[in-house]
DNA sequence: TAGTATTAAGAGTATTTTATCTGAATATAA
DNA sequence: TTATATTCAGATAAAATACTCTTAATACTA
């Protein structure tokens, strides 16, 4: 498992939240239920998206939750950032703490290429794009992504 | 943490064992030592690799554990296989249990690929080719594997 | 055959992650 | 102003993962 449980429910909320109209607070009640979370765990994971700027939320009735800002600003990374931590994806893959650029592992260059591509995509996705299954404008693929910088 | 820790460990002491000579018997205290891991679990993990066969081993005086088969025989996914199961990297990033071909989660075709590619690499990356750092045949780089199949 | 070095196996403990529960704070609406 | 709907916060429980310890089994050496 690349990310976390709370990480991967925060997704899927933020990502049903962008596909509503911005200006609704939506219950986290709603939200449990739709998506099949626990309703107290996932109010956890969603007050540190609001803790993250991510989510802006509003108590008693009419309130809940909303993205803080349109969803073509906020990115994959950033959801999971402010849940996993930024530090997510930065170990050596063999647990080497002395594994870096002057001591590399030998896995060193292969995994970091790795741990680059998928961080670009997380940077690279938004939302917006994630919220709208048949997306207008689809991510470019890797492959070609990475055939094009070669 | 893409691998879990009992995965790296098995890792990090198969590399080491594949650097050795193949006839010699390595005891788990050396290993554990030379690797800073706690005796006990190590001894943990490398019995799973005892019975998935990656490693053999030997009970008494001049007993331990070595590689049951020649290092270029055993790829890097084997060993993240035998311990961590070989659905690791299966799992659908968003955790939905629907998310097929059929009915993709929006994220899935991206996430497709790093799987496939990550499994790619592990399935053709040695212990060989990983136990020596200044190898004479270098892993292909992804970027110009994924640019010449593009 | 006795002693010893070693892995094997399983039970036990600690830590982290995941999940649940309860009560307080807040804001709306009637 | 009172009742209600909601998030917030903290305590607790359960499960998974990581780690430790003890004892048994094995096989060499003398």
């Amino acid at each position: 498992m690349i990310l976390s449980k709370s990480c991967v429910y925060g997704l899927r909320a933020s990502v049903y939240l962008a596909s509503k109209k911005h200006d609704d607070f939506v219950t986290i009640r709603k939200l449990s239920d739709e998506l099949n979370i626990s309703f107290h765990f996932l109010t956890k994971v969603l007050q540190q998206l609001t803790k993250a700027n991510i989510l802006e939320s509003y108590k008693g009735p009419n309130g809940g939750v909303k993205l803080a800002k349109p969803a073509h600003s906020i990115s994959f990374l950033d959801v999971v950032a402010s849940i996993d931590g930024k530090y997510v994806l930065s170990d050596c893959v063999l647990g080497l703490s002395a594994c870096g650029e002057l001591d590399p592992c030998p896995l060193h260059n292969e995994w970091q290429e790795f741990k680059d591509n998928l961080r670009y995509m997380m940077a690279n996705v938004t939302l917006e794009e994630l919220s709208a299954k048949h997306r207008q404008k689809p991510v470019k693929s890797l492959v070609s992504r990475i055939a094009a910088k070669a």
